[in-house]
DNA sequence: CCATATTAGTTTGAATATCAAACTATTCTG
DNA sequence: CAGAATAGTTTGATATTCAAACTAATATGG
C-alpha cells in the first residue's frame, strides 16, 4: 500500500461519497428554480415526465410506463394531472385507437426548454475550464456507468 | 460556429442528456441487487437512510431530517420502520432526555458497507483506466457541481 | 425555585402517489 | 366472425409525506 495507491483509494472514495447526495440536491434545486419562474404548479416528479415526453416525442403510454419504469395506472395518473395543467396532450392514433401518442403542449416545450437550459448551464458549470480531451474523458466515465448499469442489470 | 466549438456542443449535450437518467438507473439497482442478498426487506429510500445513518453516526434525529430535507414526522415515520427491520436503534441522550441519537445496529452496518462496497464499484468501473491526473479532473467537476449547487440554493 | 418559553421528537389527519388487478375499448388472428 | 390479445383507464388498497397539534424534557429569568 503505497503512497500513490492510497491517494487514488481517498480521491475514489471523495468521488462516492459526493454522487450521493448531489443528485438529491439537484433534484430539489431544479424543482425551486422552476418554481420561481411562471411554471409554479409543476413539481420534480413532473417535470421529469414533461422531460421525458418532450426527449421521446409521440411516444405510446406504454413505452413512456416503461422508460421511467412506473406501472400504467400510475403514468395515467400523472398524465391527467399533467393534461389538465396544459403541459401535454394525447393524442389518438388513428390508424390504432386503442393507443395514446403523447406530445408536449407549447406550454409544454416552453416548461421542457427552460429545464434542458438549466442542465446545460448545470453542465457548462461543471466543465468550467475543461479542454476538449477532458471532455472525452468525462464522455467515457458516463458511458462506463452505463456500461456498469446495463451489466449489473442485464441489459 | 466553427468545427470545435460545434463538437464541444455536441458533447455538452450528450453529457447533459446522459446525466438526467443515470441516476434513477443507479437508484434502481442498488434496490434490486440489495433485494438480491440477505437484505430483501430494505427499498431504495431505506437503504438511503441507513447510507446517511451510517455516514453520520449518532446524529440527532432533527440532524438527519434536516440533511435529508425530511420533515421530522416522516423522518419519524421512516426510523420506526428500520427500527422494527432491526437496522438502526434510537439512543436517548443522557446529557438531554429529549434528544435522540441514531445509530446503526450491526445488520444495519452489514447494509452499509454492502451498500458502500456497491458504491465503490460503480466509481472504480467509472474510471476504469483513468490515471491520477484524470481522477483529478473529475474530482474539480464534482466540486464545480456542488458550488454550482451552493450558488443557486444561496448556501 | 418555579412559571414560562423553548426545544426534540411523536402523533395525527389530510393529501398525494403508487401498484396490481379488474375493466373497457379496440384490434388481431385463425 | 368469435375469441385472444393489446392499450389504456379505473379501482381499491397501501405507503409516503407534510404541517400542525401534542408530549416530555430542558432552559431561562424574575
Amino acid at each position: 500500500m503505497n503512497a500513490i495507491s492510497d491517494e487514488i483509494k481517498e480521491d475514489y472514495n471523495f468521488i462516492s461519497d459526493s454522487l450521493v447526495d448531489i443528485y438529491d440536491q439537484i433534484m430539489r434545486i431544479e424543482e425551486s428554480e422552476i418554481k420561481k419562474s411562471r411554471f409554479k404548479d409543476i413539481t420534480a416528479k413532473e417535470l421529469h415526465l414533461v422531460h421525458t415526453i418532450g426527449l421521446h416525442d409521440h411516444k405510446t403510454t406504454s413505452e413512456v410506463a416503461r422508460i421511467l419504469r412506473l406501472s400504467k395506472g400510475t403514468l395515467t395518473a400523472n398524465l391527467n394531472n399533467l393534461e389538465r395543467k396544459g403541459y401535454i396532450s394525447r393524442i389518438i392514433n388513428q390508424r390504432d385507437r386503442r393507443i395514446i401518442n403523447l406530445a408536449l403542449t407549447s406550454k409544454g416545450r416552453l416548461l421542457y426548454r427552460a429545464h434542458y437550459a438549466f442542465h446545460r448551464k448545470l453542465v457548462e458549470q461543471c466543465l468550467k475550464g475543461f479542454d476538449g480531451s477532458d471532455i472525452k474523458k468525462m464522455k467515457q466515465a458516463l458511458m462506463n456507468v452505463e456500461d456498469f448499469i446495463g451489466e449489473v442489470s442485464g441489459r
